[in-house]
DNA sequence: TATTGTTATACTCTATAACTATA
DNA sequence: TATAGTTATAGAGTATAACAATA
């Protein structure tokens, strides 16, 4: 299984042998496999006439059970308040999302996907994951099963702190 | 193992039953946990008034087994000529690496750290690989081997293409 | 006083392409 | 003609903080 940071790993033994660098075969490999796929991924969402972020958002709209305001919304992707207005004011007026006044707290709204919005992000969801299971096709899906769990037991005990 | 992505794909099986989400479960949690390491290896780093970037091509030097040139930097790094020479200026302005002319190709340079650059940089990939090994000690070492294992089977795949 | 959301500012970083020099 | 490296330009995107309105 030579892959590049395999390679890596040889040169450090060879120039640091005092150093045990085999943290780096778990991380390097994570950011290198999010490097690689991430082109991939926004190369479809792009098509669309959607950056990353603004595909997160519609996305997290359509899954949720009804509208959400601002600041749901960029606390869930990780996003400060300032980018996720620009981030609305783009979507509003390409007609993905509708933007309305709260009713219960008049500093708030609730953002919403439009009509078409809706039917444009699902069928654009579809073809989003049939490209993820294309990409994962080189691991078995027990393997992907395994890769998985991994993941989720590391993310459990650092997503709360 | 209820991680944020687990509920993310609880959403999906509500609002969208026709659509098998599972590659997200894979796909959703590199990018997830790559973005929850970013900050806690930058923090690290530029904590030596080094960017991420920066500390790569010292690390990619240091590793090495000589002198290298700009373009076998940018090609290992995966960045454009034109920042490679940005960041390269930066670090000869700060004393971290020398610029010599090539003796063989008088278009050419060999890039290499200097006397306390290379100190600095030994010392800095110590505790960075320290740091590594703390972040990853959710997963006994068991675990860390068959994930640096999956990835390493999916990267083998997909970086010679 | 604290919070919600928007706006204005400045900053970091990059890719692109034009350019010089050499092969 | 092609390649190595630098420089200049412009663009995308962000965080920060100032701001207005409401709680």
């Amino acid at each position: 299984m030579s892959d590049h940071v395999s390679r890596i790993l040889e040169q450090w033994s060879t120039h640091r042998p005092d150093l045990d660098c085999s943290p780096m075969g778990v991380i390097g490999r994570i950011e290198r496999m999010s490097k690689f796929l991430a082109p991939a991924i926004e190369s479809l969402i792009h098509s669309f006439d959607l950056s990353r972020i603004e595909f997160d958002i519609l996305a997290t709209l359509r899954r949720s059970s009804g509208p959400l305001t601002p600041t749901q919304l960029y606390q869930d992707t990780m996003l400060s308040s300032g980018a996720m207005s620009t981030r609305l004011e783009h979507l509003v007026n390409k007609g993905w999302i509708k933007r309305e006044p709260s009713p219960s707290d008049r500093r708030s709204c609730t953002i919403e996907l439009t009509q078409t919005g809706r039917e444009n992000i699902d069928a654009i969801v579809t073809k989003h994951v049939n490209n993820e299971r294309d990409l994962l096709q080189s691991l078995n899906l027990e393997e992907q099963e395994q890769l998985a769990s991994l993941l989720a037991k590391w993310l459990s005990h650092h997503e709360n702190k």
